[in-house]
DNA sequence: CTGGTTTAAGAACGTTCGTTCCTATACCGT
DNA sequence: ACGGTATAGGAACGAACGTTCTTAAACCAG
């Protein structure tokens, strides 16, 4: 059936949103996303069709993956505490911060992921959409290191 | 003294600003910039050096500005509706937002316009800064479509 | 009026961008 | 062993990028 691929497509989806979490999708080039997932060129736009499409398929696995473990943190934490263990785990949730904030308004189907994302966030805070808020704004604050001086 | 100038400089930095609070750095072209300023491409570099001495500019501009503004709306607020009202002026803080999430991790000067801001709403809030982690939370949630259902 | 200086206007620069194409290679079923 | 098929490996594409250069125009001081 084929040459077998060399390249595992759920790492390079991993690869892809660890560069995308960190800068925003035009600061990150095609080279970047090639250099970074260890996929050619070629292969890249076979499996994923587009940046866009590669950009979308990581954005949904950092949601099934990091977004879903931190949420699943804030469950199992004892009333009162559910903020400090978003934070705690929330140093992962850099792709969605950056999705939520650049890319959504440009991109509706980006939009609809981060409202998903939301939606897993608010359901593990038992519905307090506040509380989701404030776990965003103080992973901002810790972004833009100016962490809380506590 | 030459020719005079057609345009305002301030006019064209707040021009700027709008821009840039709706698009990452990356995404924002110099001949968006021309367009959206009505300067000339010659003197936009003359004036301010490059691409991103504008986005220094605007950032600069906005946080004296837009910042400044709703820092002063929050202190003016009776306690405890301090957030409602970062919210309701909070429109005009996008840039900020995306300049912290987006820009600061790459670029050291930016960082420190973002940490000056921070302080100046951290000052409104009475150094409360939960708050104004809350503030830029909800704010992101209002971006993203998503705001509180109240 | 003239010379000097600054901007307007836009062409042009080399580079990088996202994407496509071509060819060699490695596996499959028969 | 062989033909079919999917990938690896790069070269190549036109377009867009940030930046610079050149020339014409508009002002001021003398």
């Amino acid at each position: 059936m084929g040459r077998p691929r060399t390249f595992d497509e759920g790492q390079a989806v991993a690869a892809a949103a660890e560069l995308f979490a960190g800068r925003s999708f035009d600061g990150t080039s095609v080279d970047d996303l090639v250099t970074c997932t260890g996929v050619h060129r070629g292969s890249l736009y076979k499996t994923f069709g587009s940046k866009r499409g590669l950009y979308l398929s990581a954005l949904r696995h950092h949601i099934d993956g990091d977004v879903t473990r931190v949420a699943g943190e804030i469950s199992a934490a004892p009333p009162g505490q559910a903020v400090e263990r978003a934070l705690a785990g929330g140093a992962g949730l850099g792709f969605l911060l950056l999705a939520a904030t650049e890319r959504a308004a440009a991109d509706d189907e980006v939009a609809a992921e981060v409202s998903r994302a939301l939606d897993v966030l608010d359901q593990a805070f038992q519905k307090d959409e506040q509380a989701t808020a404030l776990a965003l704004g103080l992973l901002i604050r810790s972004r833009a290191d100016r962490p809380l001086t506590p």
